[in-house]
Formats: C-alpha cells, sequence, structure tokens
DNA sequence: GTATTAGTTGAGCAATCATTCAACAATGAT
DNA sequence: ATCATTGTTGAATGATTGCTCAACTAATAC
C-alpha cells in the first residue's frame, strides 16, 4: 500500500490539492485509522461488538451465540483487545469480555444511521 | 464466516446469551455494516474520504495528492460509489467526486476520537 | 497428583482484496 | 476525421485475513 511517487496525469487543480494537502495529516495517522475500522469490517466482529453493547460475556457465550468455536471468538476478541475496543476481567476459569468505552456504540451507531437511512 | 450451528462448550450464561440474542438483528444487516466500514478499512480509502472532506476533487487531483495512479483511484472511488459515500459529477471530461453526506465525516471523525483518546 | 473446563495461541489453508497492467469509453481540440 | 486527455474496467497477482486444527495454559475439583 505506497507505491510509486507520482501519478501517472498532470495535475489539474493544483490549488485544491495544495490546499487539501495542507489539511491532511500523516500517512501513519490514516494507516492506523484504516486498522481500527478493519475492525469493524468484519460481520463477526461487528456481532460481537454488538452482543457486547448489550452484556458483558465470556467466550463461550459469544461462541454459542454466534454458533462459532471458542478458538474463532478467542482469535477475534484478541484483535478487539489490542485496538482497546474491549476489555475483560478474569473470575476462575472464565474471561468476561465488555466493550472498553463509549465510542465503539458510537461507531456501531453511525454505521447503522447510514444503512437505514 | 459461517460454519457450524453450534459452539465446542456448552452455554455458561443461557439468561444472558438469550437476552443478547433477543437484540441482535439479522445476520445479513452484520454483514451489510461489515461492509460499510471494510470501506473505511484501508489506508488509501480513508484518505480519500478526508480529503474529500475539504473539497470537491477530480480522480487526478486525487491520485496526484496520493500519489497513485487513476486506475488505484478509480477503483477505489467505484467502491466508495456503490456503497454510497461518494458521488460525482462529470463536467467535460473531468468527473468531480464529492461525499454523499454526512455520515463519513461523522464516521471519520469518531474514528480519530478513538486514536487520539 | 489427575481430570475437567475455559480460554489462548501458532501454523496452515482458503478466500478476500488492493494494486498493476492493458485495453477501453468519453469528451474536447485540431 | 485523428489525437490527446480523463476516467473506467476486467484480469492477474501478491498480500492480507478469518477460520480450523492441534497443542497449549490457567484455574478448579477430585
Amino acid at each position: 500500500m505506497e507505491k510509486q511517487p507520482f501519478c501517472d496525469c498532470e495535475v489539474i487543480h493544483g490549488e485544491v490539492v495544495k490546499k487539501v494537502s495542507e489539511s491532511m495529516t500523516s500517512k501513519e495517522e490514516y494507516i492506523e485509522l484504516a486498522s481500527l475500522f478493519k475492525l469493524f469490517g468484519d460481520g463477526t466482529r461487528v456481532q460481537i461488538l454488538h452482543a457486547l453493547e448489550q452484556s458483558e460475556m465470556c467466550v463461550c457465550d459469544i461462541a454459542a451465540l454466534l454458533g462459532l468455536t471458542k478458538s474463532a471468538v478467542s482469535h477475534q476478541l484478541k484483535a478487539l483487545r489490542l485496538a482497546n475496543l474491549v476489555k475483560f476481567r478474569r473470575e476462575a476459569q472464565t474471561v468476561y469480555y465488555s466493550l472498553a468505552d463509549s465510542h465503539v456504540k458510537e461507531i456501531l451507531d453511525k454505521g447503522f444511521e447510514h444503512l437505514r437511512e
């Protein structure tokens, strides 16, 4: 996702490009942003996130709810954990997951808004 | 993204699973939602969307801004178009793209919020 | 100690995806 | 008409990714 420094055409609206260019942040931050949204970009993960909006749940509960293996769920939870989208607490053998903060719900809601408009 | 109807463990908290299960929407809608967020899940596309937040631009402008080929940009714009995230108008040979509605900005902003917290 | 259950992890595989390349359509200039 | 330029599109390819499988850790019960 990085290739040539120049495009294959002339710049048509130099003024516009310059102005927009100044308002952009770093490529690294866009990649971070994309990595965040990538986590919302999978059916299983959005189901997990939406489910956790209602209640904290353990891995088995989520697996049962979605009809998946513990392994599959755990892999996805790890990704969500690394991005600080979910947090967890351990109680004996059981690990309970819940949403890390309100941003998750807000992002999901904006997405639903767009779909349902 | 669909496999076995049951998980590989006992349901631990039947009450919770039942309650959460009732608040969930259809799997199809979650997949649609994921497809939407998937479009935000690529560095190039979030750059395009954030750029269009500032000003409408033609394909060449965007290509020049990001150092990509027209083809690459056009492919991404097509995906964004199909999801109603951007709209366009033609003027002679030039096609100008802009954001379709305010949801795009709102979603991007929520994402930045999460990153920068 | 052993056995059981909840959960994690790494490798492997099939599917998805972003870019490149080459060919094409569409408009305007000559 | 031909040429130049903007933009689109389909196929191909390399990279990413989600799930499975098997092996593993952690905590509890016996």
